[in-house]
DNA sequence: CGTAAAGTGGCAGACTCTGCCACGAGGCAG
DNA sequence: CTGCCTCGTGGCAGAGTCTGCCACTTTACG
């Protein structure tokens, strides 16, 4: 499963994505082509767009892995616990991941802000994401009598205090981030329906 | 302010976007091209580019319509309101408009479901309208106690809220849709605090 | 009227992304 | 070890989006 070839393909797939947000953060989104990455990373652009479907779907990686670590948190998740607390651990420990890699997530939101297409379009987090999350804790509780619609309107509004704690973090607005993130969390859980 | 000329325009613009939403039916969106749209609209491509910034910019249109409408009804409403209060009548509001334009507002999902493309960018509300609309409310209360984040997830629950109601509504499977979207809003109000 | 301002269309060009085909390197028997 | 087979890679052509530039027409205003 993990031969030369696999590992090969990983690795320059891993090498052009540096490579892009480099010079992404030194020359802005917008004036980066496909063509000035491919020269950098020494692919060529047909094999750039086998790695990544588009330039924006380099930028959307990061997203797809910060989404991946709640999913992994979540399914990991004691089972004894309710949808809120579930949650709220979960996004707990993404937002120790993020405050770990402050300065690298601080560049690539600023390379986000700076472009305007970006902004326009990677602005949130896609839906099908939050119905993924929805799903995963339907799952584990099958006789309960919560109506669906309750459980991803918690998942929504996880996922909306996360993005909005996120951001005043990267803005450097909040003096005791974790407790914020907190406090965000539970205002969104609502424990006495 | 309306001379022959603006109103020259917009009727043009306008004209435009109706012809790209019926292509877009007729055929997806992935299977007209800006050259189809000018044919049909007889226009020239360079001139639709001065209407709409991108082709995905008419998809946008409809969400800036209804966006537009809910800062209406904030900036028209009692500043007696709490936020939770001015916020629930607004998305209210918004609820009875898509009931009115059920026909129409499904044809604009269809489309949207059915184009890879537009599943990923035109997925949610941009934050930029949820920030507006914070602002707005701030203002209305100047010296008011309350942090900032309160308000902005305040607004971001709600926006939530009415999101999932949307999609629900549109797939048809909500009994009593405006009694179901009061029920959400109140759910994310919080009016014990 | 006559001039300024603004909308329109045509043209060339940069850029993104895809289908197609040929080539070469890793993988897999025999 | 050898020959075949698969799969990743690169080059090429082409469609499609979007922009800058310029000329032309229409509207606005003194």
């Amino acid at each position: 499963m993990a031969g030369l070839r696999d590992r090969k393909r990983e690795r320059n797939r891993v090498l052009t994505a540096e490579t892009a947000w480099r010079l992404f953060i030194e020359r802005g989104y917008d004036n980066v082509t496909v063509a000035d990455i491919c020269a950098a990373a020494e692919i060529a652009p047909r094999t750039f767009h086998r790695y990544f479907a588009s330039k924006d779907d380099v930028v959307a990686e990061p997203v797809r892995q910060m989404t991946a670590l709640v999913a992994k948190q979540v399914a990991a998740a004691d089972p004894g616990l309710s949808d809120a607390e579930t949650l709220r651990l979960a996004f707990h420990e993404l937002g120790v991941f993020v405050l770990g890699h402050r300065d690298w997530l601080s560049a690539l939101r600023t390379v986000i802000e700076q472009s305007h297409h970006l902004r326009d379009t990677h602005a949130g987090v896609p839906p099908e994401r939050e119905q993924e999350l929805s799903t995963m804790l339907a799952k584990r509780h099958p006789d309960d009598a919560e109506p669906d619609w309750r459980r991803r309107l918690l998942v929504a509004c996880s996922v909306a205090a996360f993005r909005i704690w996120y951001d005043d973090f990267l803005h450097g607005t909040i003096a005791d981030p974790l407790e914020r993130l907190g406090e965000m969390l539970a205002a969104v859980s609502r424990p006495g329906r």
